[in-house]
DNA sequence: CGACTTTGACCCGCGC
DNA sequence: GCGCGGGTCAAAGTCG
């Protein structure tokens, strides 16, 4: 898997402008794809169109490539090779103006048809692909919810069960999770008792796109805290509920990006509720909560990082209980996997048998070094996905960084690097801020080193109590500070992804 | 006029 | 118990 990326790292690294500052973060536009053909062909000659046509498709079979572990379909990635076409294309000039002009013609109607044909593909396994990402995290969920009710008396963890759930998120073969998400609809008849609100969203939406009722399930219990349970008021209206959840299950995912813009634009609609000022950073912070549907518990926070106000930390929290524009899913996808992983190996301290594999994935490889760190001292589990490095690598000329210490992990991450390197206001920043979220999404949800990795750094991390550095104030969580210098830590974040 | 933002007040948990 | 900090509410203001 980590080949695809690594083929699109070299792409991406021909296109960037390494000086770019962002206005505006839009992750999840969807012409994003049509972006990319624009800006890379804009200086072109109808060659390097072909040329973009050609990467534009392996991008999107790069972006289908979990899909592919998933529903074991061949997409083919050998359909236009690159090479052959340009071979083609150079014996094409050898040969008579007309011969070239049909040849051109023809090499022509062939991508286009490739085209058509892998964008239907592309439709047809991203569904399956949401659909099958919906059913794991459902699973996950509900034996969250299980274990929770039933261990409650001498719970402390089955450790095996962590690990089980580690190897579901790695496992490509669908149809075991298939089988287990049959008693979802169980599970949520359970919990639809006690939560009125989302019930009646929940039945509403028969959507098999990201996320689904289940997905409010998860919801449930990875955050309750800005859903019902942190409102004050709510906890008193559903005491039963909330006195059954462990109050440190409340997962939150926390992206950190290079921005100007004051919010990043994930596709969702963003009501601000309050704005508060956080100890120990000069700048607010601003609550948002999803607008998209009425009851949706979706919040995120968004706040600039006091040592670095270029980057913007948006912290997001719970799981949308309505469906998605597809621009959105992408970030809805990613958070609600994270989130689910993280409280997955959370429940599991005990289980460190992710531990060594971790660190089989160290690789020498340059920028392909992924951290993953943990600190039980903020209040939530918290995974920080940091894609602020890879901008600053690109800018230092993709220059190997900093060793990275504890958890680093040959990874996927190799999308990234078109990630904060926008080119100027000028130019469609889409495509790299596409292939961030793509690559956020798909290094949590589908690689498997990734996700190895970042299954023994909760677990690790979780494990051992001792080296949370309880600090308190600014700096409070996390390794994150020593191992990534160029990112300063964000206040209260427990667990960090460093892709780069 | 509705949707959104601003902003002070309020509530709660936690540490001392 | 008190103060502090995080998080939320809701009235007032703003915008299109
Ligand atoms: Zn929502």
């Amino acid at each position: 898997m980590a080949r695809p990326h690594e083929m699109q790292l070299l792409r991406f690294e021909d296109r960037i402008e390494p000086t770019c500052t962002i206005t505006e973060v839009d992750f999840f536009s969807q012409d994003h794809r049509r972006a990319v053909a624009e800006a890379g062909a804009s200086p072109a000659s109808p060659k390097d169109h072909q040329r973009v046509e050609e990467e534009e498709k392996e991008e999107e079979e790069e972006e289908d490539s979990p899909a592919h572990g998933l529903t074991g379909i061949n997409i083919g990635l050998n359909l236009v090779p690159s090479n052959a076409q340009a071979g083609q294309s150079v014996i094409a000039e050898n040969e008579k103006p007309e011969n070239k002009i049909l040849t051109l013609q023809r090499e022509l109607s062939q991508v286009n048809e490739e085209n058509r044909r892998l964008r239907s593909m592309l439709d047809q396994l991203t569904k399956s692909y949401t659909a099958l990402h919906t059913q794991l995290l459902q699973v996950m969920q509900q034996r969250e919810v299980h274990e929770i009710r039933r261990g409650q008396d001498g719970k402390s963890g089955v450790p095996s069960r962590g690990e089980l759930l580690a190897h579901q998120f790695m496992e490509p073969a669908p149809t075991r999770l298939l089988n287990t998400g049959q008693r979802q609809d169980d599970d949520d008849g359970e919990h639809s008792s006690s939560r009125n609100k989302n019930s009646s969203d929940r039945g509403v939406v028969p959507f098999p796109q990201t996320h689904l009722p289940h997905v409010d399930a998860s919801s449930e219990h990875t955050s309750p805290s800005l859903e019902e349970g942190k409102s004050p008021r709510l906890v008193h209206e559903r005491s039963t509920d909330t006195a059954s959840e462990a109050p440190c299950r409340r997962a939150r995912v926390s992206v950190r990006a290079r921005s100007d813009a004051p919010m990043i634009n994930d596709g969702c609609q963003w009501r601000k509720y309050g704005q508060k000022m956080a100890k120990g950073n000069p700048c607010p912070r601003a609550y948002y909560r999803c607008t998209m549907a009425i009851a949706c518990p979706v919040r995120k926070q968004v706040q600039r990082c006091a040592e670095d106000k270029t980057i913007l930390v948006t912290t997001y929290e719970g799981n949308h209980n309505h469906p998605l524009p597809p621009a959105a899913t992408v970030m809805a996808n990613t958070t609600s996997s994270a989130a689910a992983m993280l409280l997955s190996g959370s429940t599991t301290s005990e289980d460190s048998l992710m531990a060594p594999a971790a660190g089989s994935f160290l690789h020498p490889s340059t920028y392909a070094s992924t951290m993953a760190a943990l600190s039980a001292s903020a209040p939530f589990p918290t995974i920080t996905l940091d894609l602020t490095q890879t901008a600053n690598q690109l800018q230092l000329l993709q220059r190997p960084q900093h060793p990275v210490v504890p958890l680093s992990m040959y990874g996927l991450p190799q999308k990234l690097p078109g990630l904060m390197v926008g080119p100027q206001a000028s130019l469609p920043f889409r495509p790299q801020q596409q292939s961030m979220v793509e690559t956020v999404t798909a290094a949590i949800t589908t690689d498997p080193n990734f996700t190895a990795a970042l299954a023994a750094a909760i677990t690790s991390v979780m494990g051992a109590p001792g080296t949370t550095n309880g600090a308190s104030g600014s700096n409070a969580a996390s390794i994150g500070p020593a191992i990534v210098p160029e990112s300063p830590q964000c206040p209260k974040s427990c667990t960090t992804f460093s892709i780069n």
